[in-house]
RNA sequence: GCGAGAGUGGCGGAACGGUAGACGCAGUCGACUCAAAAUCGACCGGCGCAAGUCUUGGGGGUUCGAGUCCCCCCUCUCGCACCA
């Protein structure tokens, strides 16, 4: 153990623990292999109905954190649970083992990303064993296994062949510090999700995905995924921003070249109001005026070396450059100005819009500053046309068109709709719907990823790698001293014959998305030794995924990638599901105290020590320490608390107890070390109360005393609540149920002996065994020992037990007693009393009586087994 | 700015429209102990000696009855945000 570096008080104190947890939980852990409880076949045959629990699965970075403990032991216990209920449940395990911080370690500290990545998962799966997961280790595999990213190469050649993927020279975000390719998905206000730097615009060559062709299908699936939360439902909605509006081309005045340019919008009726069109600095009409126009150019050049990133810092002043250039409204015949403008984003729409200030805040800030006309077209309700004019708001509500010839007196809906007609019926537009989503560029400048399995040929062009050919295997022999992708620096990998015509060729350096990645890993995990990427018969029989747990912050990224990825294999014969996720749940943070020494540095929670008054101090300085916020446990706060060490300390049972034991699972929990001190007594406790009672099995006894009675009530009514919890993920629910059938198993533990009491207490024990199992496995394993001396039976694979519903039922029933909604009494009544001797004996109750006293009793309300509530007057 | 969610004792939180505060943590008192820890027992929202009375962010409403449903407001958290 480990714990000797520990400060001594956090040590339990008990005089003799009575349950050795640390002989125990290994015991128990090698009986759960030997017997191979958790394996499942592929394809299984017993005819048992599936059930596949997964959790996101981890990055190897070193450790496990408090986080992944909260992440598992939410999972394993719907993987007991519903083994326990009769399910064949599939719950693997693997690792997410590609991507950055691998090479940052082979920068920092000369190891190679392979091991570095290997190294950590050996000394994580140690880590995760401990824990007690009920997990096919069978099935474990790496991502940056070849055997598995083998098949991912196979799965993007399909892909490619079917028209997914596309190359495509695209301006994209770059990542200056981290020298890669982001992903719109991966830019954050401007920076890179990773690295924090200001995000570049640059042109390159990637492939890329068409996520953007299944938009609408992302999308209305959404309404058919009842099992995820609202929340994530809804952000994707918004991240695949459908909008209805229309293009249309407006002509250009005097045209040199370029004679019209096409807008996009969703204010066809404000058409009426406009006073400018603007468009991008990387549109062709921008590119043809700069050829003449030095000043454009030099607007143009200035827009694209601060990117998008640079506007979001400078407080998104609009800014623009105009070209001289006018187009022709077509409703109103009048010349408008074309400007560049460094809002107007090339990639939505068509890179071009027209201006209607009076009813845009955008463009109203935009007129303001240029100096250009504001003219309303719509009136809000109420309003006078001859008064109403804009100032520094735009009216962009609901209003009645007016100013606006044919529109004039509609609706905005009606106006819409009669603009777009009109568009249509001259031919310069149509109605169309726009998607904010944008396609997905996989391509990353990185070494420690899938390779793209492309030859570049001069003469062939792209050629496929042959499938004959894959895994196409990283090198080994790299090096990491110079800034940029090192397989691109590799002095042989990249040249290669051209698998079509034989010449020299290039390999694409380019590696994948790391998204990639885990956007197929849970197929995988259905066959994960298959010659193939899946097995056709094992992923239809285990897909979709039935409970997938993780953090809300894969809400878009990781979901969404993953949602499209399986409709592409799909698409390509692999899968027959469109979804990959059943059901969704995301778990909240694991946070605690922050820490900071008087002269500012943050301190690890091992380090400070509280006085008896509350107040922190510093173990080794003494002095005073400032408590900050209570936060996520992040490594730069040091708030963090190693799951190893409370492993060590007290349990794995205990550990989990209390991360399931305080707060709904989605909340965010606050790490306490009184808690997890509390957590630690309950555990010695439960053990305490079985190895102390006095209990015997056989047959049902024909008689029952009162205890007996009462204890077996508990016993069957808890089942019942526990079933009910486990089943709603309200596991802190499922706790306190557990607490109260502790709390009343001691009470009966001390009754008097009677008929049946012995038998009652061992059916207590026996339901506690299996009912605790999911979150306490081991201590379980225990009690069913005590039950069953020398029994190779294991808890792990016991059946739940099932409420008996004539114990369930109350003997009575405490009902309240209400005076006009005012509790006055409450009396005990039998489950089949008569309403009208209910209502006798409730009259007649001193304190309803008093209540009562001079009035007139209007209405009697009475609830069968819960409340009596007269009404009365006067 | 737009969207979503949440406000209940000292704390985490329970509560099919039906006795608000289950259960835990912290705390108080007692037993055991030379003492402490552990353990066991009692208490544990406010005011009140008590009978009572007030109490689920604030205000209104629906209802016999509202933490729960409806409207308005306040606060906090999260997500998105030059999207035309």
């Amino acid at each position: 153990m480990s714990s000797d570096h520990l400060p001594a008080e956090a040590v339990p104190a008990t005089d003799t623990p009575r349950y050795d947890f640390r002989a125990a939980e290994p015991r128990w852990q090698k009986a759960w292999n030997d017997a191979a409880c958790f394996r499942v076949e592929d394809v299984p045959t017993d005819g048992r109905p599936k059930y596949y629990v997964l959790e996101m699965f981890p990055y190897p970075s070193g450790k496990i954190h408090m986080g992944h403990v909260r992440n598992y032991t939410l999972g394993d216990v719907v993987a007991r649970f519903k083994r326990a209920c009769g399910f064949s449940v599939m719950h693997p395990m693997g690792w997410d083992a590609f991507g950055l911080p691998a090479e940052n370690a082979a920068r920092e500290r000369g190891i190679h990303p392979g091991k570095w990545t290997w190294d950590n998962i050996a000394a994580m799966r140690t880590e995760l064993k401990r824990m007690g997961l009920s997990i096919d280790w069978a099935r474990e595999f790496a991502t940056c296994d070849p055997a598995y990213y083998g098949h991912q190469q196979a799965l993007f050649l399909d892909m490619l062949r079917a028209g997914l993927v596309e190359r495509r020279y695209a301006f994209v975000n770059w990542d200056p510090v981290d020298g890669t390719v982001l992903a719109n998905e991966q830019v954050i206000e401007g920076r890179g999700w990773r690295s924090g730097a200001l995000v570049e615009k640059k042109r390159l060559s990637t492939w890329v995905m068409r996520i953007t062709d299944d938009a609408p299908d992302l999308l209305a699936a959404l309404d058919e995924m009842p099992r995820w939360p609202e929340r994530v439902r809804l952000m994707q909605a918004n991240w695949i921003g459908r909008s209805e509006g229309a293009r249309l081309r407006f002509a250009v005045a005097d045209p040199a070249g370029i004679d019209s340019v096409e807008v996009y919008t969703t204010r066809p009726d404000t058409l009426f109001g406009m006073s400018f069109l603007a468009i991008a600095a990387e549109h062709p009409l921008a590119a043809q005026v700069a050829m003449t126009n030095p000043g454009a150019a030099a607007f143009i050049a200035d827009v694209q070396s601060k990117g998008t990133s640079e506007a979001v810092l400078e407080a998104l002043e609009k800014k623009g450059f105009p070209t001289g250039v006018d187009v022709i409204n077509p409703f109103t015949g009048l010349r408008h100005p074309v400007w560049i403008a460094n809002f107007v984003l090339m990639e939505y729409g068509t890179g071009a819009l027209f201006g209607c200030p009076a009813h845009d805040q955008r463009d109203l800030d935009f007129a303001r500053k240029y100096d250009l006309p504001v003219i309303p077209v719509v009136l809000p309700p109420g309003a006078d046309p001859q008064t109403f004019g804009i100032t520094d708001k735009p009216f962009d509500g609901e209003g009645v068109a007016y100013q606006s010839a044919f529109l004039d007196g509609l609706g905005q809906r009606d106006a819409k709709a009669a603009a777009i007609a009109e568009i249509t019926r001259r031919g310069i537009g149509q109605g169309v719907v726009n998607w904010r989503l944008r396609d997905w560029g996989v391509s990353r400048q990185r070494y420690w990823g899938c390779p793209i399995p492309i030859i570049h040929c001069e003469t062939c062009g792209v050629v496929p790698v042959p499938k004959s050919d894959l895994p196409l295997i990283l090198p080994d022999d790299v090096t990491f001293y110079r800034p940029g992708n090192p397989l691109d620096h590799h002095p042989t990998w990249k040249h290669v014959a051209c698998p079509s015509c034989g010449k020299a060729a290039m390999r694409e350096t380019d590696t994948f998305d790391t998204f990639v990645d885990s956007s197929w890993y849970f197929a995988r995990f259905c066959s994960p030794q298959a010659e193939a990427p899946v097995v056709r018969a094992a992923a239809d029989h285990w897909l979709p995924v039935d409970q997938y747990i993780g953090g809300i912050e894969h809400a878009i990224l990781h979901l969404l990638y993953a949602r499209y990825f399986t409709r592409a294999m799909k698409a390509t014969g692999h899968l027959s599901a469109s979804e990959p996720f059943a059901g969704l749940f995301t778990q909240g943070m694991v946070t605690h105290e922050s820490y900071k020494s008087q002269d500012g540095a943050w301190l690890y929670p091992e380090e400070v020590v509280r006085r008896a008054d509350g107040t922190m101090v510093h173990k080794d300085t003494g002095r005073d320490v400032v408590v900050g916020r209570i936060e996520a446990m992040s490594k730069s706060k040091r708030n963090t608390i190693d799951p190893a060490n409370i492993i060590a300390r007290y349990g794995a049972d205990t550990a989990r107890w209390f991360i399931l034991s305080d707060n709904p699972p989605e909340r965010d929990i606050e790490w306490t070390e009184a808690g997890v001190l509390g957590a630690y007594r309950f555990t010695q406790r439960l053990y305490r109360l079985a190895e102390n009672a006095t209990f015997e099995a056989g047959d049902t006894p024909a008689e029952f005393g009162p205890a007996a009675r009462a204890l077996r009530r508990l016993t069957h009514r808890t089942i019942a609540a526990m079933t009910e919890a486990v089943e709603l993920l309200a596991f802190n629910v499922a706790v306190a149920r557990v607490y109260e059938f502790a709390n009343g198993f001691a009470e009966a533990d001390k009754a008097a002996d009677q008929p049946g009491l012995a038998w009652a207490r061992f059916e207590a024990l026996d339901a506690m065994a299996v009912l605790i199992a999911p979150m306490m496995p081991h201590l379980a394993e225990e009690i069913g020992q005590m039950l069953r001396p020398g029994t190779t039976n294991l808890v792990a694979q016991a059946a739940w037990p099932v409420a008996d519903p004539d114990l369930t039922a109350a003997e009575a029933f405490t009902i309240a007693i209400q005076v006009m909604g005012k509790l006055r009494t409450t009396i005990d009544v039998a489950p089949d009393a008569v309403e009208d001797d209910v209502l006798a004996r409730a009259e007649a109750e001193p304190n309803v009586a008093k209540a009562l006293e001079g009035k007139r009793i209007v209405k009697r309300i009475y609830v069968k087994n819960r409340i009596v509530n007269f009404v009365v007057a006067g």
